[in-house]
DNA sequence: TATTAAACGAGACGGTACGTCGCGTCTTCTT
DNA sequence: AAGAAGACGCGACGTACCGTCTCGTTTAATA
């Protein structure tokens, strides 16, 4: 009893996606979105256009696919029991993933969509939205623990914690960016006071 | 005795750089970076490619100059009296100028700026500068009139404020800009509570 | 046991090489060289300058290309019974060429040709042996008939023909080669003539 | 009794004509009309563009100009007593002159001129009738001598000497040409011996 | 001697074409 | 039908010259 649900003519490639996504992020790390064309991730994937746009149909869909597979890592379960340490390790995650080419990325393209491809918004959606969920999880055991008043409105908290990291990140010259690397802690390190202030109220 | 310090040749046209500058914003606004192209904003002003060309050598260098003279009237200096209300002034600035395009592609220049072209950091240096200076005498002041510990270290606010309201414009769905730019008190009050809060110890 | 001999990818458009070489013949025709642009030909022919550049890198080549289908007809067989009245209608038919602003073209390519792109000589190897190849063929009848000696050696002959046409069209005022092309054979005898004596020695 | 017939102001640099000239020469020479441009002129010239639109509004005219000057030496008188040296001796002249860069350039504008600068005609009327003038003064001299019939038609003999030496040097393919200019007269020979032949009636 | 007006260098300027490159679509053959 | 290969129409790229234009400076004749 073959519950056949296939369709006729040559199946799909299963490694062809993955393999495509890979090369997507390389040439995307080699030079940035300036030199990130189509033909060049066909070349470095060993792939015809073709295969390409049966796939994706613009060069932007394809970049947020390729960063969405290195951005959920980020949501993994944070949990030492203690509120500032949860945010300390989240923080930290989070620079090192700005920090990061390809980090750096997701959020040029978060930018870009949120003005110009509405219809693009699964990434918000995805991306932002699990961050954001991965985020709210950490206040709310902080709230059971009774580390923060369970009337503390919870978004902003999110917001600002998130934003923080990312202006630090955005405020850092880039012939620093290298050091902040090595030294995580220390840059994430008062960003957190201030967040954890403001959650507990000191 | 004259001290003659000319450059022989024709001087330079003192109005076509501003011709350019506004072109370049207009053409952006049009439809964003995607079809901001040196030929449209040549055609635009009324000039060729090469008057382009003899003042900004890329579109980035072109459109961080485009924006500067965007970007600056944000550093005007606020004082009300009170940190709050001065937070909240400043947080609503800066959310309108988000949630504009132009505002917005000054953002995402600045993400580009960021890893890609260390050369171009002018931008860091001027434009984050000045809003950072802007937001630090707001501090300062509140620390004068004692609204806020004078150990309290400054940076972290200064980074968490922006953080806060960037993340807000970039988490905000596409669909509801429009709306957000009539409600910007509502929207920013929470991030403003959180940062106040931080600075005053509640 | 399948000879397929077939190349990968699409093959090109078999119409569009015939259709590029008519619109440079006509843009040709319409300015003359000055105003023989790649773009306008492109334009002309309702093809992308991609398609040009596939074939030809050079637009020299390009109008070498357009011509020889234009010129060889020059080459048809002449055999009318005599020399004198061979010669004259071989003359008329080079002069009337000349005349023409195509036939023009290629003789100014020719000139081109001769110094600067020694690697384009299939020019002078396809269209000038052609012609030198063509009136040989009427001396060398009329050897055989008996009209001249067969110890005349030839290529001074047809060299001195063809020339003496080019003379007459190049020293013709440009206002009067609308009047020529009516009066070929006025032009042509008394150059004929001159060949004609000189060939058979009176 | 002055008759000053000045203009005001500066006068015009008397050098400059010539500098120009001889750079405009150099230049053609350098690579061709394909790289002939008005801006390598001035430079070479160690002028500024005023000069040059000053004195020539266009690049054919400056050529034709700077080409004039070289070209006139070919009318120099020959009269070496016999009506076949003197053939012998123009024909040499102007086929050396073809094989020269510079000569084969005079020949190009030529071409040029005689279908699209009908208002350039000055190159017509002075080169090419001061040639044709300086070799009807040989056979008129060998009409006084008796060498040739008395109502010989002129003309077309000397279209038909230039024609056939100018016909040899365009058939001479570029690999050859350094040959042929140290072999001047054995590339000549035959072609004089045709016109002398039904100049002559042998 | 001082004035004056053209000549002259330099180079900015609005254009146009260059030859290249990438887009996204298409057409062919192969798997 | 999927897929590799690559032709195709399109249009922007950044460069090079065009011929015109403004500058400041130079140069002789004139006033």
């Amino acid at each position: 009893m073959k519950q056949s649900t296939t369709v006729p003519g040559r199946p799909r490639d299963p490694d062809l996606s993955g393999r495509i996504l890979t090369a997507a992020l390389e040439e995307y790390a080699r030079t940035g979105w300036g030199s990130f064309t189509m033909q060049g991730v066909a070349k470095r994937a060993g792939v015809g256009k073709s295969a390409l746009y049966l796939r994706w149909s613009t060069k932007e869909q394809l970049l947020v696919d390729s960063i969405e597979a290195v951005s959920l890592p980020l949501t993994a379960d944070i949990d030492t029991g203690h509120l500032r340490s949860d945010l300390t390790e989240t923080a930290s995650g989070l620079f090192r993933y700005f920090l990061d080419p390809i980090g750096w990325a997701s959020l040029r393209i978060a930018v870009d969509v949120a003005v110009e491809f509405a219809e693009l918004d699964p990434f918000q959606e995805r991306i932002v939205e699990a961050l954001r969920e991965a985020v709210t999880v950490i206040f709310t055991r902080a709230i059971d623990r009774g580390e923060i008043p369970s009337d503390r409105p919870l978004r902003p908290l999110v917001e600002v914690l998130f934003g923080a990291i990312l202006m630090h990140a955005l405020a850092l010259p880039p012939a620093e960016r290298a050091e902040a690397m090595t030294n995580v802690e220390t840059h994430v390190a008062p960003l957190v006071d201030v967040v954890y202030r403001a959650a507990t109220g000191d």
